[in-house]
DNA sequence: TCTGGGGTCCTAGGACCC
DNA sequence: TCTGGGGTCCTAGGACCC
């Protein structure tokens, strides 16, 4: 059996904990730049108000409906989200972080249904008590089943946010009321197909030819016709090493227009890269950068800088990113035309582990030297808060680029911001 | 005026090999 | 009319997730 942990509404729960006087509320948090409606509240789903709305567009109606509206402050996600992942992975021996805000046990070694049920509902009260935020949990033979029962779960209060679909019949009558579209792995594309053939509900999309699924959705649709089915076939990995690294971001605003200010903006970029790249042990032989301008100005001149570099000796050198990104920035600038880059970014690929670097022969870089600079610029920034020690280069860019608006304080995670209490 | 960020995996098709 | 068979590797783009 799998079990998966779920945050309800992860986001708004995040600034409730801090906020209790919103409880029962409608809660809203934005994208960076406060730009549209990443999260919701259950309060502010019931208004009717959709993920991914851009904020100027439903400002007016939040004001009137009295909606709570936060910028995202995703160090306080981050740290509640290692606390309620800490405490649900003592729950069992196999444990398998998925998203900020879900994780699955595997409950293997269990001998019977009751005493899962009975754990699960320990340590739902553990998480509630010690990080108080509220979480759904789900138990089924397979993951895309247990997604369904935490739906399930948090569809009807008489579960007390544990549901469990453990005999052949409860999975019939589970998948017999399940829209097809909310199945997990199930996007609109897919769900446009099927619409198309008849297929309303999981159950219908169950009782399919395996043939057909095969030929008509090609592995991964087969994969989730097995597991809706009970074969338990798709893997999640325990701490997978990332395969691409990217930092990017939209300008507030019109964008960027000066060459200094973009090489600015994707040099940061860069060295969050190379941080996050080091952090995980890793080191890179590729880097993209890219910048846009807006698509949705088309009364103004649109371009795209787009360009990747590969490093001779895989690396994962702060200085040596910096150098390729503002390199290509530099490249690529056009003097003559007033382009107004609205997002940029840095994407690292082609990762490995840095306990194996294939040398180059004519590589005149000390990469001893090289490793214990960045070794102690990290240890300084960790210590003494985000980037003390940068390149030059970086401090070109203005302090922060981002509109943040409605932003909380970072409770968990900074001296100078710790709850007040009178 | 204003429109998110960060990932994974799969497939099709081209180029190439013997 | 009819034009081999069996591979690999790479890349761009699609689809999906939270």
């Amino acid at each position: 059996m799998w079990l998966l942990c779920d945050c309800d509404n992860f986001y708004a729960s995040c600034e409730r904990v801090f906020r209790p006087d919103l409880n029962g509320k409608p809660v809203v948090i934005l994208s960076n730049n406060d730009g549209c409606i990443v999260a919701r509240s259950k309060e502010a789903k019931a208004l009717g108000i959709k993920m991914g709305t851009p904020l100027y567009q439903v400002k007016d109606f939040l004001e009137k409906n009295d909606v709570a509206i936060f910028s995202s402050n995703y160090t306080l996600y981050g740290d509640l989200s290692h606390r309620v992942m800490s405490l649900l992975s003592q729950c069992s021996d196999k444990f398998y972080q998925y998203s900020i805000d879900e994780g699955f046990l595997d409950m293997s070694g269990f001998e019977s249904c009751e005493k899962i049920l009975e754990l699960a509902r320990e340590c739902r009260q553990t998480i509630t008590r010690g990080v108080g935020i509220p979480v759904t949990l789900g138990i089924a033979p397979t993951k895309t089943l247990a997604k369904m029962a935490s739906k399930y779960g948090k569809l009807y209060k008489g579960y007390n946010g544990v549901c469990m679909i453990d005999t052949e019949e409860k999975r019939l009558k589970a998948l017999e009321k399940f829209p097809v579209e909310d199945v997990w792995g199930i996007g609109r594309q897919t769900f446009e197909k099927l619409n198309y053939h008849g297929i309303r509900t999981a159950k219908d999309f169950a009782e399919l030819n395996p043939q057909w699924v095969r030929r008509m959705f090609k592995i991964n649709g087969f994969r989730i016709w097995q597991e809706l089915n009970g074969i338990s076939c798709i893997d999640v990995d325990e701490l997978p090493e990332k395969q691409s690294i990217c930092t990017s971001r939209s300008f507030s605003d019109q964008g960027i227009c000066k060459r200094e200010d973009l090489e600015a903006a994707v040099a940061n970029f860069a060295s969050r890269c190379a941080e996050k790249l080091r952090k995980q042990h890793s080191v890179c032989k590729l880097i993209t950068v890219f910048a846009y301008t807006s698509r949705f100005r088309t009364d103004l001149p649109s371009n795209i800088i787009s360009a990747t570099i590969p490093f001779s000796v895989a690396t994962n050198d702060t200085r040596e990113m910096i150098k390729a990104a503002t390199g290509v920035i530099r490249h690529h600038w056009n003097p003559n035309v007033l382009y107004y880059y609205k997002k940029a970014g840095v994407i690292l690929s082609e990762i490995s582990s840095d306990k194996i670097i294939e040398q180059n022969l004519f590589d005149k870089v000390d990469r001893r030297k090289q490793h214990r600079l960045n070794a102690v610029i990290d240890r300084i920034n960790k210590a003494q808060g985000y980037s003390v020690v940068k390149s030059a280069v970086q401090y070109y860019s203005k302090r922060s680029q981002l509109k943040r608006e409605y932003m909380s304080q970072r409770y968990t995670t900074n001296l100078a911001e710790l709850m007040k209490v009178k």
